[in-house]
DNA sequence: CGGGCGGCCTGGAGGC
DNA sequence: TGCCTCCAGGCCGCCC
């Protein structure tokens, strides 16, 4: 479900009700996620500790605690972080519950268990395996198309799973690759190694562009995905090629192409991407 | 070393 | 209705 915009849109939603507030208690429901949960340093980490900021990294949602901790949470495919009312009985799937001094809890729902949940000292964060390989936030300053040409500087293969090499930039996954590609008219199997610094900058601005207006329209809700608040996104309206086999390009009106790149469809119209 | 692919899971959609 | 196959927004480890 869930690429950069729509754990952001996450983040917006969630930290007007958590900062300030207090996680009372931590349930554990089913620890067997894409790594299993420790249930009890997540205990002793976030039990008893006030919520001081909501952050991102990537895909991650950092929960910042009092007395220098952190809770992660990575949604994974199908994962869902929403705020409920005390009493709301548990959904199925609802892994791990955590309990605030407002009443309510925040509750981790995640039917295909891709996501991850784990704590650690604040301080730890960037030398934790799961950030320490991490490459640029596309909206920070320093993404742009110089940036990317450098980091595919001596590499060979497709555009598409280039962006979503997390190691380059974060937070672009199969839809936002896909969109950022036709909006900048590059055909997805073209080599990072026959970009022009002019591609890579209409690339890096489109990418930008995307995420921007996808967080703007409050995330992409293709089956499931909601905020913190339990609504939905409406960017799936703006989806050029995403998901739209057979359809007409919404520029040349000519039929959009799916295929296949590293496991992961692709979808693109061959006469406005080249 | 970089890139491709299978595997991890469940559930929904569509074909028969 | 039921059963089967395919597909899904991420990511890691293994393989070449």
């Amino acid at each position: 479900m869930p690429e950069l915009p729509e754990v952001e849109v996450l983040r917006r939603s969630l930290e007007p009700h958590l900062v300030g507030d207090r996680i009372e208690r931590v349930e554990v429901h089913n620890a067997a996620l894409r790594e299993p949960v420790d249930r009890a340093t997540l205990v002793r980490h976030a039990a008893g500790r006030e919520v001081e900021a909501l952050r991102r990294r990537g895909k991650y949602l950092l929960i910042n605690l009092s007395g220098g901790r952190t809770v992660v949470v990575h949604l994974g495919m199908s994962g869902r972080l929403t705020l409920v009312p005390a009493g709301t009985p548990p959904e199925p799937h609802e892994h791990v519950a955590l309990h605030l001094r407002s009443g309510g809890r925040l509750r981790f729902r995640d039917p295909r268990r891709f996501g991850v949940v784990f704590s650690l000292p604040t301080a730890a964060l960037a030398g934790d395996p799961h950030f320490s390989h991490l490459g640029a936030e596309p909206l920070e300053p320093g993404f742009d198309g110089a940036f990317l040409a450098r980091a595919a500087a001596g590499r060979r293969g497709p555009v598409k799973p280039f962006l979503m090499d997390g190691t380059v930039v974060v937070g672009i996954g199969n839809i936002y690759a896909t969109e950022t590609l036709f909006r900048a008219g590059v055909h997805p199997r073209r080599s990072v190694a026959r970009l022009s610094a002019a591609r890579w900058e209409r690339v890096a601005a489109e990418a930008v562009q995307v995420l921007s207006a996808a967080i703007h329209q409050g995330g992409t809700t293709l089956n499931d995905f909601a905020d913190g608040e339990g609504n939905s996104g409406y960017f799936q309206v703006s989806l050029g090629v995403y998901g739209r086999e057979g359809e007409a390009c919404p520029a040349c009106e000519g039929p959009i192409r799916r295929i296949v790149q590293a496991g992961r469809s692709t979808f693109y119209c061959p006469r406005c991407q080249r």
